[in-house]
DNA sequence: GTCTATAGGACGATAGAC
DNA sequence: GTCTATCGTCCTATAGAC
C-alpha cells in the first residue's frame, strides 16, 4: 500500500501502475485497483472518467518512466556494443516482464488508440535511440559497414522483449540470460576489440 | 462459426482456442466462447469442468500444432542457417502474436500449473531443437566453432517472440521483419559460404 | 475530495427438464 | 448431450450525502 503522504490521485495512479504490470488491462478490476489505493469509488471517478481514462495515465507515466531510464544508460559513453551490453544487462525484475511490452498483448489496451500510443511510442523511440547507438559505432569503425542499423535495432530489443517471454515462459530467468549472451557474442564477435571484454560492464 | 459437422465438444476447443489467441484467458468469458461455438451453458460444463479445463484442452492443441509445425520446418534438409531462415521467414499472422508465447502474459495462465505446462515444454522443446540444428551447423563447418548453440538457440526464438511484441506495438509487421532480417545477418556472417544467399528459400 | 448506496449487466457455475 | 433457468458475485458507472 501507499502511505497517507500520496495524494488519493496518486495513490490510485501507483495502484494502477502495479496492476497493469502484475495482471493487464482486462485481468484489472476497479475493485483490486480502489482495496490497492486504499481509496473509495468516489474518489476513483472524481480524479478519472473511468478505468481507461486511470490506466492511461499509468501506462503514460510507465511509459516515461522506461524511456527515462533507458536513455540514462545509453547516454553513458562507450563503444557501441559496450553502450548495448549495459542497457540489455541492466535489466530487472524479468519473470515481471516488461511493463510496456506486455501490454501489446492486451486486447483491451491494443484496442484503444490512447492506451496504445505511449506503448508503440516508446518501443519505436527505443528502436531508433539504438539505431543510432549501431550508427555511431559503424562510424567510429566499431562495428561491420555492411551492418543495417534499424535492422540489429529491431533485433536487440526484440531479443530483450522476446527474452522476457522465454524467462516467464521457463519460469527462470536463465533463457532470458542466455539470450542476451547469444545476441552479444553475435554483435561482439562484429567488433574490432576482444569481444570476450563485452558485457564486463554491465 | 463452425460447420453442424462438428461435435459441440470439438466447436467448444476451436472456439476457446480462437478466443485465447485474440483475447487472452482472462480476457474470454464463457458468453463470448459458447456464442461462438453456438452452444449453450449446458454443453459446455457436460463435456468439460469449467472454463479452466476448456482452456487445457484448447492450449495444449494448439502447443502440439505449434511444435508440429516447427518440427516440419526444421526437419528440411540444407545448412543450419537455411533452416533456421525457413523456419523464421514461414511464420504468418504476425499482428496476432504467437498463440503460445502471447500466453505468458496472462495472470490466470501462468498461476495455474496445467495451464502454463504446455506453454513452457513448447517454448522449451523449440530452444533446445534449435540448439541442435545449431549444433550441425557447427559439426559441419559451417557456423562458427566458437557459437553456443543454447544461447543462440535462445537469441533466435526471443527475436521472434519479441518481433511478435514490436510488431503489434506499432501495428505493423515491419519491426518484425526487421528483427529477422537482422538476427539472419548476424547469423549469415558467420557462416563459410556467402551469407547474401541467406533467405531466398524463405 | 471522499464516502456509501445503488444500478443493470456480465461472470462463472449449478440444477434440472427434455 | 443439450437446453433454459437460476444463483451469488463482481463489473463499471452514477447519484448524492458529508
Amino acid at each position: 500500500m501507499y502511505y497517507k503522504s500520496m495524494s488519493a490521485r496518486e495513490r490510485l495512479v501507483e495502484s494502477m501502475r502495479e496492476l497493469l504490470w502484475e495482471r493487464g488491462y482486462v485481468g484489472t478490476s476497479p475493485k483490486a485497483i480502489l482495496h490497492r489505493a486504499a481509496a473509495g469509488q468516489g474518489s476513483m471517478y472524481h480524479h478519472f472518467a473511468g478505468k481507461a481514462d486511470l490506466a492511461h495515465a499509468a501506462i503514460e507515466r510507465t511509459a516515461q518512466e522506461m524511456q527515462d531510464l533507458a536513455e540514462a544508460e545509453l547516454a553513458i559513453p562507450g563503444t557501441a556494443v559496450e553502450r548495448i551490453a549495459r542497457y540489455l544487462r541492466r535489466e530487472r525484475d524479468v519473470l515481471r516482464g516488461c511493463p510496456i511490452g506486455g501490454l501489446t498483448q492486451d486486447p483491451d489496451v491494443m484496442a484503444n488508440p490512447a492506451l496504445r500510443a505511449p506503448v508503440e511510442r516508446t518501443l519505436t523511440w527505443l528502436r531508433v535511440r539504438l539505431a543510432d547507438v549501431i550508427a555511431d559505432g559503424r562510424r567510429h569503425d566499431e562495428l561491420d559497414a555492411a551492418m543495417d542499423p534499424l535492422a540489429t535495432a529491431a533485433t536487440i530489443v526484440a531479443v530483450l522483449q522476446g527474452g522476457y517471454v522465454l524467462a516467464r515462459a521457463a519460469g527462470t530467468t536463465d533463457p532470458f540470460d542466455e539470450a542476451i549472451d547469444g545476441i552479444l557474442a553475435l554483435l561482439g564477435a562484429h567488433t574490432v576489440s576482444d569481444p570476450h571484454s563485452v558485457g564486463e560492464s554491465g
